[in-house]
DNA sequence: CGGCGGCTTGAAGGACGTCAAGATTAGTGG
DNA sequence: CCACTAATCTTGACGTCCTTCAAGCCGCCG
């Protein structure tokens, strides 16, 4: 599945989830677990399936929603990868997270009823938008539905949360490595292997570094051999090694 | 409602909500906007009010719930001050947040099914307890509160995410400050002058300050005329610089 | 009154940021 | 396919904000 150019580079697909049926979700789609499971009825089934769009590709540097604009609905981002940031009024930008293919984006523009952050493409991007009244008409028909709601809302708490500690930059790091390994890992793309989709600005941003620490601390674990670096490709050769650095910032 | 003492101390009492009757919910209580308004039938309202534990005091230092425990229940707080906090794997504590009458607590359990962090009286506190199994069978039944859930939890990632950017002491301490003023106001307390309950090694933690950090800021605050500090009183004198400093982090 | 925990204040050190220069890559048009 | 430009990334030197360490102070309670 991964092949290695005459450069020594990396040639991976880049990760999209599959489309579905007409009643079947994206395989890798966070509302996957609410439907597939043997016991909902087919109707409503059929119901949110008929209330989901298709939309994109967006281009690289696209925004899917706004900081500011009205909420009207939740996206799943089903290729590509999205980055989401907020701009103060002084200008300076937050990058809040990036979201890979199955995640969701939106869940914090519910109780402002704005999107409180802008969602940007970082490469050619495809999601799926649910319109959020359509769904939460929905939650209260089907408990499943209502369930994975609350869990994804929760679940973006515990994400937020864990990157509000005081830790070292190499915690940071090795944490945001190991983060980025599990969550390609869920959706059935490799672990050990993957591209960092987003520049060394935005990374650094995330983690509240400047882009030159970022630079210097990749640097110390390639040359401790815990990772390869070769631009924006990354590859995992000693995830223990990290584990016990980031563990601190991870979910046990 | 405010006296000073022969030393120069505010005495305030101590924020408590109101109990609220057979029918209507403590007059502060986040879930009061979901069943307040008319229009929502009194059966589905009594439901809910009779889903309610009462439960309390808890001395300072008791805890609500703890780190690992299975999740089964959210909570208010209805009188005094509680404080949310991780411990890791290494045994350092991160102080998540302070909660005041009339917030909830609990919703980031949802997802990993288990408490994430301890829940700890930092004075005399009194709560209510919901079964969240009940709250999502009755949120299933009236969409108020199924959308003050939505919203409820949506906003905690708002407040998760604020503290997560890269910001100076100052700026941390006036939002800080800026913060507990708006929330005593909202809930009916005064907005310029309240009693910071926690210990400044917990405001530090939260912070992600040092103790001693925490009191320079707060001097160099006093020396600039913008608050007044005695012990863990505290008065509000110029909230128009602190917002200055602190509206980075503050939602517009 | 005396001990103890929390708070304050000062001095020194460290982790990371800022600045600046160069190297590498990507993008673009010929 | 190549040349040229711009953007991104890396690396080093230096500065700064905050922490750490240490000592003294204050209020509280036996």
């Amino acid at each position: 599945m991964n092949r290695i150019d005459r450069e020594g580079r990396f040639i991976e697909p880049n990760p999209i989830a599959d489309d579905g049926d007409d009643i079947h979700f994206c395989s890798t789609c966070a509302f996957g677990s609410a439907c597939l499971p043997a016991g909902v009825d087919k109707t409503a089934l059929r119901e949110l399936h008929v209330l989901v769009e298709h939309i994109g590709p967006y281009r690289a540097g696209a925004q899917i929603f706004r900081q500011g604009e009205r909420f009207g609905a939740i996206y799943a981002v089903r290729g590509g990868v999205v980055k989401t940031c907020v701009t103060d009024n002084e200008g300076r930008e937050q990058v809040l997270g990036f979201h890979l293919p199955g995640e969701v984006i939106g869940l914090n523009a519910i109780h402002p009823e704005r999107y409180p952050c802008d969602a940007v493409a970082l490469d050619t991007v495809y999601v799926c938008r649910f319109s959020f009244a359509a769904l939460t008409t929905l939650a209260a028909k089907i408990p499943d539905v209502q369930r994975t709601l609350f869990r994804l809302l929760s679940a973006d708490i515990g994400k937020a949360t864990a990157l509000a500690g005081d830790h070292t930059a190499d915690e940071r790091m090795a944490a945001f490595l190991l983060d980025l390994s599990r969550r390609y890992a869920e959706r059935g793309f490799s672990s050990h292997r993957y591209r960092l989709v987003m520049p060394r600005g935005d990374i650094a941003n995330h983690l509240r570094l400047a882009s030159e620490t970022v630079s210097r601390v990749l640097r110390r674990f390639c040359d401790r051999q815990w990772i390869r670096v070769d631009g924006r490709e990354l590859e995992i050769l000693d995830s223990a090694q990290l584990r016990t650095i980031g563990q601190a910032l991870l979910p046990e």
